[in-house]
RNA sequence: GCGCCUCUAGCUCAAUUUGGCAGAGCAACGGACUCUUAAUCCGCAGGUUCUGGGUUCAAGUCCCAGGGGGCGUACCA
């Protein structure tokens, strides 16, 4: 408005005929008046005058004297009105819960000390013409939440403040990455060919092009395609999409951070994880000690290492690796009441793999890197510098959700077709996740890949770690769900 | 996809061991009140008990089918 500070009758003004005024000139915010004001004697009033806006919360109206509660998204702050300096006092008694106002008017004190702003002046900014939940329980329908979530966000204060958090680590890890020479880059969501992950995509067309486009599963190939390209520090921060099932975990479409390093390794890749996590929780929380939504977890350097191999053995109680047979390993999985897909043609690798996930992982709390995987299930990854059938690769466990994928990237062009080529058999025979050979990225390999490290993390997951809750719909605004029936 | 649980006023919740006139608080509406803070007090109104069938003299309650949601599981980094 244009009279911020104007008098008493300058600033009032209702949404009649003109209807709500086009903007409104606010110079104050409830945290920075409480912060700025908090020695304030009761009873006293001030000759400082402001201009707030923001939501009513809660109006108590005792005949010639009101009192409500204003939410302006940086807190709350009381709201002072006697008739005798408030234009049109029967109009703002009369104001809804839920109705946006502006109000001007000096800052004060009551009698019993609360620190508020007398209305001097007020205008009506939007009215609530639905009806307010609950003021004292707000919503708890976790359908309701979600679906209108602009209802759940004022509501409910602790969903205001798990938003707010994921904007800070979203700006801090830009900030974590760009102070160590990572540049951002944005890289196709449309992908000729879904890869970089295993996982079935969405599909869609493009009618110009007459061609069927998939929704990227992960950015991963074109990323290291700029390492080829000599951008040898490059991250991205976007939304990747999976058809498959929704769960506490997981959302069809959610964040992730990919980031690539040339001549680096999965080792360079877990000190980099690490110490972002570790940066993240102090920076955003206080303290690496992170609450979870029963108990606490540490998540200070250095994290506990240990190989797949490692962890399987332990959760079966017999060594065993990528090199037992697989009749062994399917033995031993049948004895643990672990599935074995496919028996005939299941391999040692994906038998590990299975103890490992069915047995191992749900054990684990973490913080702690899995690592070693079997090459044949990380068709992207470089061959164990010790171990060709295995992988320099890990897995970050935190509070028991996986976090992050990293390895160290295989760049040999002839190692790659094969891996593809045995990913497209495996493809050929039913599986429709596995990959499809990509012959431009072998192409770009051909090139030359340097020595490169990779990293993938879930930020979502991240971001449900330093907020302590349980449930990746608590930390995307809008989760995917049923389409409404009307 | 499968299993278990759940759905009552705008919101938060009640409604006796197979069943007996669907209720309260807050919000809304009318009134009183110049230091309240989940203000208080008086009054008024508010319902396809998710939907459709069935059992019964009688169904929010019991049975069947469908829908929404939650949790688990499967799939899935």
């Amino acid at each position: 408005m244009g009279e911020p500070d104007g008098g008493a009758a300058a600033a009032h003004r209702h949404s009649g005929e003109s209807g709500p005024p086009y903007r409104y000139e606010r110079d104050a915010v409830a945290a920075e008046l409480h912060e700025q004001w908090s020695d304030l004697e009761p009873g006293t009033e001030t000759d400082t005058r402001v201009t707030i806006a923001g939501r009513l919360m809660l109006r108590r109206v005792q005949g010639k004297l009101a009192f409500g509660t204003l939410d302006d998204g940086t807190g709350r702050i009381q709201l002072f009105a006697p008739a005798a300096h408030t234009p049109d006092h029967g109009a703002f008694c009369d104001l809804n819960l839920g109705d946006w106002i502006g109000v001007s008017g000096i800052v004060m004190t009551t009698r019993r000390g609360e620190l508020s702003v007398r209305v001097d002046g007020w205008d009506l900014l939007a009215q609530a013409r639905r009806p307010f939940p609950d003021k004292w329980h707000g919503i708890t329908d976790p359908d309701t939440r979600f679906r209108q979530r602009y209802v759940d966000l004022w509501v409910t204060p602790a969903a205001r403040r798990t938003f707010a958090l994921r904007s800070q680590m979203m700006s801090q890890t830009r900030r974590f990455l760009e102070d160590r020479g990572y540049i951002e880059v944005e890289t196709p969501m449309f992908h000729p060919i879904a890869g970089g992950a295993l996982a079935r995509p969405f599909t869609t067309h493009h009618n110009a092009l007459g061609a069927d486009l998939y929704l990227r599963i992960a950015p991963e190939l074109y990323l290291k395609r700029l390492i080829v390209g000599g951008l040898d520090r490059v991250f991205e921060i976007g939304r990747v999409f999976r058809n498959e099932g929704l769960s506490t975990r997981h959302n069809p479409e959610f964040t992730m951070l990919e980031l690539y390093a040339a001549y680096a390794d999965y080792g360079d890749m877990m000190e980099l994880t690490s110490s972002l996590v570790e940066h993240l929780a102090v920076t955003l929380t206080g303290s690496a000690v992170l609450d979870l939504g029963d108990g606490q977890i540490d998540v200070t350097r250095p994290w506990r290492q240990a190989t797949m191999a490692e962890l399987a053995s332990e959760a079966v109680g017999c060594e065993v690796s990528v090199h037992t047979p697989p009749g062994e390993l399917a033995g031993l999985a049948e004895s643990h009441d672990v599935a074995v897909p496919d028996g005939s043609r299941t391999s040692s690798a994906k038998l590990l793999g299975e103890l490992y996930e069915k047995l191992a992982e749900p054990t684990l709390e973490g913080p702690i890197f899995v690592t070693e995987h079997p090459a044949e299930t990380s068709p992207l990854a470089r061959r164990h510098r010790r171990d060709p059938l295995l992988a320099e690769r890990f897995e970050a466990v935190v509070a028991g959700r996986e976090l992050a994928n990293a390895f160290s990237e295989l760049i040999d062009p002839d190692d790659q077709r094969q891996r593809f080529e045995a990913q497209a058999a495996a493809r050929a025979e039913g599986d429709d996740e596995a990959m499809a050979v990509d012959e431009d990225y072998l192409r770009a390999l051909s090139y030359g890949l340097p020595p490169t490290g990779g990293l993938g993390i879930g930020m979502d997951r991240l971001a449900m770690l330093l907020a302590g809750v349980e449930a990746i719909r608590e930390v995307v605004l809008f989760p995917t769900l049923r389409p409404e029936q009307t």
